[in-house]
DNA sequence: TTCTGTGAATAGGTTCACAGCT
DNA sequence: AGCTGTGAACCTATTCACAGAA
């Protein structure tokens, strides 16, 4: 398949976003032009980033709202649910596993794993932190997929070195250091504080 | 000034990072083909990044390591420190209040805000969550170039308003909602669900 | 010899513009 | 008439390759 860009991929789940918010307001049908406006973007690009994988609109007329929905689904994957394991129960990993987000788009959280013995076995959300120990025996019983990390930094690569070896695929990162993956590993980094230095630097230059 | 792409002033961000570990290691000199290793890019791009804004290095030594650092927090606009406030007191806000990584990079959380009077008044990390009330006769009072928002969706937009009307410049935003700002303010979204559609994506695809 | 700085070449992503359905 | 789908044109970012300083 050809390689599709990193932000083609982004642009998709915006839509879709879109699409569900039309589908809830009874749309049933939706221009590119439309999308574009919600997503800052323009038709051209909207249409573009479709035509990569096909061609779902009706010339004259638009896309029909719950159609595109399922082949947006269908090119991000997101028909089948994951099971997501989090390891670290700090306070972003709280955060993250009440974040409605995760579960309304079919990211399961399954468990949640910690070091710090004052951790281990208290309640997130319904869930008992285990201890991190039990990662490789848990995984063989029940794979999973996507892993998110938010660990300190100092325990974030030895975490993803045991996750890999457990045939996690996918990993969020939240730790702020880079990690070394065999090439079949997907890692993704969110690094807040980066994004802040984005903004200083558009402050900055004006 | 000439146009500096997004990506490259992420990646400086990332060599700022990666300087300062140097320092702690004691290090005094590094070289572009060090620096991408741990960024995970080529020598060139790093050369690249750093000669839009002037020649920092020696040829055959490679980059002083606290020079380049302090150079890259002149670019970045990190000299200065910021006061910040959070408008929302939910999971994510009191993930991002304890977030060690801003107050080290000089983001400095002066105020968090909610509408719920169930957590007016509690205390997060030492601040005390204010009546969003009071966010305008406090920004009055003492001016904030950035703002995080981590409200829910729906009031997302409104909070953005009325931080806009009190001069706020920045914005970073967790709320799975597009904003409209005027042209001179710049939003950053992060978005969590949508980093794990791009891994779901890469899992559909290989 | 080593490693930077930078024009030139290449690759990649976005926008244009229009043919073709509905 | 309206809106999609898409090759071509354009623009931006990355990589190459080499001259030049330490």
């Amino acid at each position: 398949m050809r390689k599709i860009s990193d932000s083609t991929i982004r642009r998709l789940s915006l839509y879709l976003r879109f699409l569900e918010q039309a589908t809830t307001q009874g749309r049933t049908t939706i221009s590119s032009g439309e999308l574009a406006k919600l997503g800052g973007t323009t038709s051209a690009q909207v249409r573009k980033d479709l035509s990569f994988f096909g061609s779902f609109g009706k010339r004259g007329l638009g896309y029909t709202v719950p159609e595109l929905a399922s082949r947006i689904r269908d090119i991000l994957g997101l028909q089948r649910g994951y099971r997501v394991v989090l390891v670290g129960a700090g306070r972003m990993g709280g955060a993250l596993v009440q974040y409605q987000g995760f579960k309304q788009r079919g990211f399961h959280i399954a468990a949640i794993y910690d070091q710090d013995a004052r951790k281990i076995g208290s309640r997130w959300n319904g869930l008992v932190v285990r201890d991190v120990r039990h990662l490789e025996t848990d995984l063989k019983k029940e794979r999973s997929d996507i892993a998110i990390v938010a660990t300190p930094a100092d325990s974030a690569q030895q975490v993803v070195d045991r996750l890999v070896r457990c045939g996690v695929k996918a990993i969020l990162n939240f730790a702020p250091v880079p990690l070394a993956v065999p090439p079949d590993v997907r890692v993704k980094h969110v690094n807040m504080a980066l994004e802040l230095e984005t903004l200083s630097y558009a402050l900055a230059n004006r």
